[in-house]
DNA sequence: GCTCAGCATACCCAAATGGTATGGTGGCCG
DNA sequence: CGGCCACCATACCATTTGGGTATGCTGAGC
C-alpha cells in the first residue's frame, strides 16, 4: 500500500466516479481502475462495489475513506511540520548562557529572535564555560553565550565576539579598593581572590596567572566557586575580592563595587560559539538575531562603568 | 512522497546506518540511499547529515522520523481495521425488527450472534413493516426480521422463512371468545377488529379480507394502529378483538388471551429480508446466526399456545 | 599511510505506472 | 423494445521508476 491508492481511493470514493475521479487526478482512467483493483487486493478488501455503470463504496470502504483521509492528512502534515523546522519558523533550540556575562545582551538577543521566529522555543540553559563547551560538542546545545576560550578549547566550534568588558575588581563597598576610581593590580595582587574552579572554568586559572605575571606577581587565588552567584556572595561577605568583567555591575547590583582596573588590561570578550557542523535554521537564526547587537550595548560596558563608579 | 519513502526512512533513522537499514529492507543499500534523497527533495527538506561514513538525523529529520512512523502506524491501521470490518470481526449492523413477532427469536440470535462475532455491534431498530423494507431499499437496514409479504412487495430483496405461528385471536381475558380453548372465524367476523395501518403494514388489509373470504364474510376492521403496543392497548381496553400470530403471547403477557383459530388458517411466516446486493460480512454472519434457530424454536409457536391456552 | 567501513554514483534491467484503444454492460430515452 | 450513451474494465504499449551490480570516494582507525 503506498500513498498514491489512498490519493486514488479518497477520490474515487468521493466522486463516487471513476472517471470524474481521474480527471481530478490529472491522469486517464483506466490507471485508476487499477490502482483500486491494486489497493483492494493488497488488503484482501472489497472497497467497491462495481456495476457497469458506477461504483459504490462498501461497508468496509466506507470506514477505509475516513481512515485513508486521516492517513493522507497526517502525511501532509508531517510534511509542512518538517518544512516549518527546516526554514526555522518552528521548532526549539538550547541556549547556553553565562548570566553574569549576558545580562546586558540576552534580553536584547531574545527580543529580536523571538520578534523575528515567534514559532522557536528557545531554551536557556545556565552552565558554567566547561559544561557549554561539551554541550555544544555533545548536540545538548545548539548555541553558547559564553567569554572567549582559546582556539585550541573551541576546536571544532565557531566562536564569534560580541562585546568585551573591561576587567574589573569586584569588592564589598566598604573594602579599602571600592574607595577610589580605579584600582591598580599590585593593589589586587595583596587581597584574597575570589575566583573560579577549574573544572568549570578550564582558562580561568591560567588567564589570571597571566593578568599579574607582567608585574612579576602572582595572585592569591583564596576561593573558588562554581558560579557568579557563590563568588558575588563571597565577595559581598567580605572574603575577598574578585576579578571580573564589567558586566558584573548590573548583575550584582548594589551588593558589590565595581572598579576598573586601570592600567587596563585586556578586556573580556563574550561571544556566541556553535558547532562548525551545520545548524538547525532557527539556531542560525539565533545566532543572526544575537549577532548584530546595537551598538550601544556593544560599548555599554564604557558606559555603564562610567555611570555606576562614582 | 509515498509511504515506502517513510519506510525506508525509519529504517534509515533507527539503524543509523544505510547499509543496515538496506539489510532490513531486504534490498541493496544504493536504492535506499537514492529513496531517502528523493525524499529528501520531495519535502526540500536535509533530513540526514551525511559523513562518507556515516549518516545522522538532522533537527528536522529527528522531528520528522516520529511524524513518519506516526503516518505509518496510522496506514497500518487503517488497513487492519477495514480487515477486520471486511472479515466481520468489526462493524456495525442495523437490524430492523418487528417486536411482537420476534420476542422469542430475536432473543435467541442476538446471543448466538454476539458469541460469534463479539466485535460487532447490533444496532437494533423497532420498526414497521414498511419502515423495514424502506430501510433495506436504502441501505440503512442490513436485515429486517418481518413478517413475510408477498414477492412483489419483497422484489429486490431475499427472505428466508424462520418460523410460523397459527393465527390467533387475542382479547380481553373477560372477553366471550377468550372463554373456550379455540375460536371460529365466523364468531371473530361478528366483532370489531383491532388491526394495523395500510401505511406502515402494507398487506395487512389484504391478508384479512382472504382470510375471511372463504366463508363468505367480511371483517369489521374498527381500528387501525401504527404498532403492536398501541394495538395491544385497545384491546385489552375491550375495544375490540385482535387477529394476530401466537407469538404476541409473551409480548402482551397477561394482559391479553390468545385462543387459536379453529379450522387453522395458513399460519403467519415470520422470517428475515435483506437485500439481494451484497451484504457485509457481519450482516451475512447475523443471518446466518439467525437462520440456524433450534427446534424447539421453530415449533414453540405450538408448544406455548398449549401452555397459555387453558 | 594503508585499510576498510560505509555512503554515493553510474549504469542496466525489470517492474510498475500511465496512456491509448477498445470491449462490455446496464440504464435511459425515443 | 431497441439503439445510444455513460462508464467501468481489459488489453496492450510506452515511459518512468525502483532495484540490482559494479565501483568510486572519503574519512576513521590502526
Amino acid at each position: 500500500m503506498e500513498l498514491r491508492h489512498l490519493r486514488y481511493f479518497v477520490a474515487v470514493a468521493e466522486e463516487q466516479n471513476v472517471t470524474r475521479a481521474a480527471a481530478r487526478l490529472h491522469v486517464s482512467q483506466p490507471p485508476v481502475s487499477r490502482q483500486i483493483r491494486d489497493l483492494e487486493d493488497g488488503l484482501g478488501v472489497t472497497l467497491f462495489e462495481r456495476s457497469a455503470r458506477s461504483v459504490r463504496l462498501t461497508e468496509a470502504g466506507r470506514v477505509f475513506l475516513v481512515e485513508a483521509r486521516a492517513v493522507l492528512a497526517r502525511a501532509e502534515e508531517a510534511a509542512q511540520t518538517v518544512k516549518a523546522i527546516a526554514s526555522g519558523k518552528r521548532g526549539e533550540i538550547h541556549v547556553g548562557y553565562a548570566p553574569s556575562l549576558t545580562v546586558e545582551i540576552l534580553p536584547h538577543a531574545l527580543r529580536v529572535f523571538q520578534e523575528k521566529s515567534p514559532g522557536v522555543r528557545v531554551s536557556l540553559h545556565d552552565l558554567s564555560t566547561e559544561e557549554m563547551l561539551e554541550g555544544l560538542h555533545q548536540g545538548r546545545l545548539h548555541v553558547a553565550l559564553m567569554i572567549q576560550t582559546s582556539p585550541k578549547v573551541l576546536a571544532g566550534l565557531i566562536f564569534d565576539e560580541l562585546c568585551r568588558y573591561p576587567v574589573c575588581v569586584a569588592a564589598h563597598p566598604a573594602h579599602p579598593l571600592a574607595q577610589a576610581r580605579t584600582a591598580s593590580l599590585r593593589a589586587v595582587a595583596s587581597e584574597r581572590i575570589i575566583g573560579y574552579n577549574h573544572e568549570d572554568y578550564p582558562e580561568y586559572h591560567e588567564w589570571l596567572t597571566n593578568l599579574f605575571a607582567p608585574l612579576g606577581l602572582k595572585p592569591h587565588l583564596a576561593e573558588e566557586h562554581e558560579g557568579a552567584t557563590s563568588l558575588i556572595a563571597a565577595v559581598e561577605a567580605g572574603r575577598g575580592v574578585a576579578l571580573v568583567p564589567q558586566s558584573f555591575n548590573c548583575f550584582a547590583g548594589a551588593r558589590l563595587k565595581m572598579r576598573p582596573l586601570k592600567p587596563a588590561p585586556a578586556p573580556m570578550v563574550v561571544g556566541v560559539a556553535r558547532r562548525k557542523t551545520s545548524l538547525p535554521a532557527a539556531a542560525e537564526d539565533f545566532v543572526a538575531a544575537v549577532r548584530h547587537l546595537p551598538s550601544q550595548l556593544r560599548t555599554a560596558a564604557r558606559r555603564s562603568v562610567t555611570q555606576s563608579s562614582i
